[in-house]
DNA sequence: ATGAAAGCGCTAACAC
DNA sequence: GTGTTAGCGCTTTCAT
């Protein structure tokens, strides 16, 4: 079938050992034996053979990216990143899905990870879902994007201060009245919400306020679940003056049940969102950014420092930072609040 | 290390060939066997050994995903769409980015996918493209995602028929000066936009029209080119009433460029996609829909039907059919053209 | 600096 | 139905 290690051997009149050494760039081979071997291959149109050397050493020379939605803006956004990493460094990219509510997996992840990959990234997954605590228990080198966990490489945002932002930004243009649009239920395993309720809640309490349990509505993190979220909220006898949205997308829908009631975000009502989406500025919705592409690419370097296949990224791992990007979305109530 | 497949023959008294067998419920196994055997593996949490599986037997058991863009709406769908198909099928989904002009590569394509994969899904290449020629030739099943290429499983929405649709809708409201948004320049290897330029300029006949080369701007397939585009388009002295945008995501932007001059899409200048994109019904804006997530299960389905692993899909590949969604960016001309 | 040879863990003939 | 065995194509000691 294709072309072996031995043919290149005895093309280049050596070993298969050297034709190995050589081509891995491994030392103890002289100069002009490598340039054979390099000729050699390259004549025959040499690759290797994946899986035999995956056997042979151990190493599958692959990395997964583990991921409940492959199709939404942050996790293909934190793909791309990775994909950027693992192509320069010559790595294959596995693609995990899991979590699926529609389609759960017969096979645990941490199977199918087995010799599979080298490491995986784990992307926006709560650390206390059990898949992800047995992975952490399979001394897989993992490093994680969305949530922190002790012991672990993370890569994420301060949750709680970007909620805090975003609830400030309508505090100081004088709402009071500030609904959340949040995943789901406040009290779950997804720590991403739970910490941007906490942010919320005390840029709430700096003014005095009370968090009013009328004014949280659920959005599932979807557009469909945000739009329906709103709805909910417009139809409260005390309407809110501007709602905080834990996500973009959340916000996207929020503000199509805005237009069918005939409202204008940032005219009738205040909108915000958190992400840094790329239709925000599209819908020209104030938000708090976050940087996504690079946290995907942060994650899959901090992962190969693991490996030990380059040196460990100068920045240290943990949080980002986010950016407040005020636009039209957000502005003054009408009525003073 | 791992658990071995000996181990499992020897905790279920048969020999390693056996235990190969009854877990892949291949015939000519006892059941009662083959019971033993996997209760013993089960046991043992044994998983097989992909390299070792796949030097034996010269399958991989995965399949790769070929594209130039991850994070773009279009290619991270299909990529969804193929993921639960490998998924169902337990298979191995491979992802390789290809043909960032920013990074180029410089191993080959068909190199990257040599052994690692036994068939590939080409998203949105150009069949003129070399690396894809390349691929095409070095017999290795492909199924192609967004565009026809002879005696090769593909999946695409007709893109000329897409276009007379949508330049249609604007005829039909009333605009005779409809502006054009493309890729890149016509000429290209890119034959999307190629297909679309016809079927703008087929409709434009058919009433009439010649197509007029200062109304054709070019957006990148990008939300920033958009938004360039429709600068451009608006610097005109003769403005054009519609736009027709080849892809939403430039769309998007064009409408970005609409309200920082103070207009606004279905009022001052009509304003039509292509896609079906989440956010078109965000900024509620016409488009002819393409069912992308189904053409990327669609796609794999009829890989996996090529690679043998399951009986062929009911529909036949080809051609899949758009939908125009009429929304409020499209609006007759005010002053009737 | 290079070669010989022993696996890595499985699959696929083939024999029984 | 099941076992034996010979590889699959590399990597990696261990010699030299």
């Amino acid at each position: 079938m294709a072309v072996t290690i031995r043919e290149v051997a005895e093309a280049a009149g050596v070993s298969t050992a050297t034709v190995s050494r050589a081509l891995r760039g491994l030392p103890y081979v002289d100069d002009a034996t490598r340039l054979r071997v390099l000729a050699a291959a390259a004549n025959l149109d040499y690759v290797v053979s994946p899986s035999a050397s995956r056997l042979a050493s151990g190493r599958t020379g692959s990395i997964a990216v583990v991921t409940p939605f492959i199709a939404r803006w942050f996790f293909s956004t934190v793909l791309s990143g990775v994909e950027q990493v693992t192509h320069d460094a010559g790595l294959d990219l596995l693609l995990l899905g899991v979590g699926d509510p529609d389609r759960p997996s017969e096979v645990p992840t941490e199977q199918r990870l087995r010799q599979r990959a080298d490491g995986a990234i784990i992307v926006a997954l709560p650390a206390d879902d059990p898949e992800v605590r047995a992975l952490l228990n399979a001394n897989l080198p993992v490093s994680i994007v969305g949530s922190l966990v002790p012991d672990v490489p993370c890569v994420a945002i301060d949750d709680a201060e970007a909620a805090r932002k975003a609830t400030a930004h309508l505090l100081n243009l004088g709402h009071r009245r500030i609904a959340v649009i949040s995943g789901s239920r406040i009290g779950s395993i997804y720590t991403t919400q739970e910490h941007r309720y906490r942010g919320y809640c005390d840029a709430l309490s700096t003014v005095g306020i009370e968090p009013d349990p009328t004014l949280v509505a659920f959005g599932q993190f979807t557009r469909e679940g945000g739009e329906q979220a709103m709805v909910e909220l417009l139809n409260l006898t005390l309407m809110p003056t501007a709602v905080f949205c834990m996500s973009d997308e959340m916000a996207f829908g929020a503000s199509v049940a805005l237009r069918r009631r005939g409202l204008v975000a940032g005219v009738d009502i205040s909108l915000i969102g958190i992400d840094g989406h790329p239709q925000s500025e599209v819908i020209d919705l104030t938000t708090v950014e976050q940087p996504v592409e690079s946290m995907g690419r942060f994650a899959a370097e901090s992962l190969l420092a693991v490996l030990g296949l380059t040196p460990p990224p100068e920045r240290a791992p943990g949080l980002v930072s986010t950016r407040l990007v005020p636009r039209g979305s957000t502005a003054s109530p009408r009525d003073g609040g």
